[in-house]
DNA sequence: GTAAACCTGGCA
DNA sequence: TGCCAGGTTTAC
């Protein structure tokens, strides 16, 4: 499910709900996600407030105000969803976190393939994020020489660059899709076949789509609802992505489905060069 | 590089 | 019943 303009949507609907917020109870109801959930991890942030939310790549932060930073990464299926006080007893299945506030309110991470992330990080480890590459609406870290300056260095094919987190953090399948047929460029092209103004063209379309997606709240695609559980909207603007055999908005031409990187994509035979 | 692995659920 | 799914890591 969630890429940047999901992750940044859900932090946006959390926001104004969780941060001043006490933690009264951390329940951790199953620790086996993709890694085990920290050992010790309800018992450093109950009685912290909540100091403010991020984001950094697909993941979401939560700042302690003890400096302690809370880290989610909701693999495919993952959700983090703020319950009113009222609301907050009905627990559904695969509600791994169940975290009690003190409005009575409760947040939960729910996620039933279980590739999701729990993690804890106080600065003194490795951080998840020290080999990440720069956030695609970085201009300064993110900008068409910089994607250029890759040719010569690997022979992988455009899309698998892209969705490569060490090169730009926080694209996924869909929105690599979309992100291309914007630029006018096959997935399947090597990045060393892709020339200077491509480059350009790709991070141009790399920051119109993903301002796109965060303007109408990301992609439900199946069932992604943001932190208090309203859907995206932005699957409905899809331009190729899950339209096989449908028209190409640009030429009419029929949206093609093959597999780049074990992969779905999808792309535009007319349009993408 | 490429495939398989980790899981569950939904759909044909 | 089999295949597919927004992600990432690990093993040939």
């Amino acid at each position: 499910m969630p890429e940047l303009p999901e992750v940044e949507t859900i932090r946006r609907s959390l926001e104004p709900v969780v941060v001043g917020r006490t933690v009264c109870s951390v329940d951790v109801r199953c620790a086996s996600l993709r890694k085990p959930v920290p050992p010790g991890l309800a018992q450093r942030v109950t009685g912290r407030r909540i100091a403010a939310t991020g984001r950094r790549a697909k993941y979401l932060l939560i700042e302690m105000d003890d400096g302690l930073m809370w880290i989610f990464h909701m693999g495919m299926s993952g959700r983090l969803q703020h319950f009113p006080a009222a609301a907050g007893e009905a627990r559904a299945k695969h509600d791994h976190l169940v975290v009690l506030l003190d409005d009575d309110s409760t947040l939960v991470f729910n996620d039933p393939r279980r590739f999701g992330l729990v993690l804890l990080e106080d600065g003194t480890t490795k951080s998840v994020f020290a080999d990440y590459g720069p956030e695609p609406l970085d201009r300064a870290g993110f900008h068409g020489d910089y994607l250029a300056g890759f040719r010569s260095r690997t022979n992988r094919t455009i899309k698998d660059v892209l969705m490569d987190q060490r090169i730009v953090a926080g694209l996924g399948n869909i929105y690599v899709n979309e992100i291309l047929f914007l630029a006018g460029v096959r997935p399947r092209r090597r990045l060393r076949r892709v020339t200077g103004a491509e480059c350009e063209r790709i991070v141009d379309a790399t920051r119109t789509i993903i301002e796109e997606a965060i303007e109408h709240r990301g992609s439900s695609v199946s069932d992604f609802l943001d932190g208090i559980g309203r859907r995206g909207g932005y699957q409905w603007r899809h331009r190729v992505y899950g339209r096989e055999g449908e028209p190409c908005p640009n030429c009419g031409a029929s949206i093609r489905a093959i597999v780049v990187g074990q992969r779905s994509s999808f792309y535009c035979s007319g349009c993408q060069r």
